[in-house]
DNA sequence: TCTGGGGTCCTATTCCTA
DNA sequence: TCTGTAGGAATAGGACCC
């Protein structure tokens, strides 16, 4: 999708086409989750502290963001796909890989893109870009060569549809920078860098065993393997769930154990919500700490198959105690893996002789974990919550993109 | 310049057990 | 019974994606 955040916000309110507009978080410590096409003109990008957007740009528009509606508005994208082929593999809200090996055999790949953005548009009222080749990393090359594009000149519109294909494909892909591939992230970037590599098609000239050498054997090879073009990665529809996380950054850091503590409750309820929605139940629990420094700790301890947010505050406390808050906390985060869907649960012995008066003791939540659901489904997400997890923050969605003091601001 | 949140995956180390 | 070893699980950290 095209700055999709940004394009479900003009739907809400028509009176931001057309304007600099950023979606995220607008207090001292939040980022630009999207930018409309106007914004980046500026040289506003998503990720980019919100100081330095509106430092950029100052007259843009501020929205908090509404994550709920672009869960709602991804679904139905999703169901528009779904049409077109079984094999849809989710990226994320606004992005998927399509197999369309069968409709591209009937149709053609690319009459297959045209009519897949015309029914996006036509019943989403949005914009998407479509690449379309033999491969995951092509195809999504493609995609970013159809979006429009903004410089300092201003915004250029895309051309929606890219197809590459046969002896098109080397010179597409190796021209591109070494950036653009799938894996190369700024710490990757500098170690190319240093052996001189700027382009995909100056990675394809390293020898493989200097590459494994200097990025180990797993990221060296797939680095190679992408270089030549060659990416047999299939579409995968269905990835089962791996984790279930939420993270806050405060808005001052916080150095009280008891404060901090209350927090781990209520993030511990908010994933195990989120757990059981999901039907799964988890075993790793994991703490996550950052300072004011950036520097980042984990502590992580594996118990009984969970899914109820007493028995996993419980663990999460727990791994508190034996991490330093006094040098004060910038961001705290719950979260759990070891998933497994919650059908196949097996009875712990501390679940089944476990007493009700300790939180987290196994069995004898589950009929008040079951009511506070059924509440929270009838009444809301903030009608129902434990006594320690009460706070003036009572719903997380609010604070997605960093703790925020204005709903709107321009 | 200042760095959010929700994820996945990889690597290295440590610990336990056969 | 003690010791060395190999493999797996747990743990911690980091890189990367949108």
């Amino acid at each position: 999708m095209d700055a999709f955040y940004v394009a479900v916000e003009v739907q809400k309110d028509p009176t931001l086409a057309g304007r600099p507009v950023v979606v995220g978080g607008a207090g001292r410590r939040g980022v630009v989750a999207s930018a409309s096409y106007e914004a980046r003109a500026y040289g506003v990008r998503s990720a980019m502290s919100s100081v330095v957007a509106r430092r950029l740009c100052p007259d843009a528009v501020f929205v908090h963001g509404d994550h709920a509606r672009y869960q709602e508005v991804s679904g139905h994208l999703h169901e528009i796909m779904h049409r077109f082929t079984p094999v849809v593999e989710p990226i994320a809200l606004d992005e998927a890989f399509l197999d369309v090996t069968a409709a591209g055999r009937l149709h053609g790949g690319p009459e297959v893109a045209r009519r897949l953005r015309a029914a996006v548009a036509a019943e989403a009222g949005l914009s998407c870009s479509v690449g379309v080749a033999r491969s995951k990393l092509l195809a999504k090359l493609a995609s970013e060569a159809a979006k429009p594009r903004a410089d300092h000149r201003g915004v250029h519109p895309g051309t929606g549809i890219e197809v590459v294909d046969g002896a098109a494909e080397l010179p597409f892909l190796h021209a591109h920078p070494v950036r653009a591939l799938w894996g190369v992230g700024p710490a990757t970037l500098r170690r190319l860098e240093a052996l001189g590599v700027a382009t995909v098609g100056d990675l394809a000239a390293v020898p493989l065993d200097v590459l494994v050498g200097r990025l180990g054997q797993a990221q060296g090879r797939h680095l190679a393997d992408l270089a030549a073009g060659h990416d047999p990665r299939p579409v995968v529809a269905d990835r089962p769930l791996k984790s279930v996380s939420h993270e806050e950054t405060f808005e001052t850091d916080v150095d009280d154990s008891r404060a901090l503590g209350d927090q781990v409750v209520r993030m511990a309820d908010a994933v195990a919500t989120r757990l059981r929605h999901s039907g799964h139940v988890g075993r790793t629990v994991t703490l996550k700490v950052r300072y004011a420094d950036f520097t980042t700790v984990t502590r992580s301890q594996t118990a009984a198959p969970m899914d109820e947010g007493p028995a996993l505050a419980r663990v999460a406390k727990q791994l508190l105690t034996t991490v330093d808050v006094a040098r004060g906390v910038r961001l705290l985060g719950v979260g759990i893996t070891g998933l497994e869907p919650s059908g196949q649960r097996q009875l712990s012995l501390d679940g089944l002789f476990a007493d009700d008066g300790d939180p987290g003791g196994g069995a004898g939540w589950t009929s008040a974990t079951s009511a506070v659901d059924r509440i929270r489904t009838r009444f809301g997400s903030g009608a129902i919550g434990f006594a320690a997890a009460a706070s003036d923050r009572p719903d997380p969605g609010r604070s997605r993109w960093g703790p925020d003091v204005a709903e709107r601001s321009t």
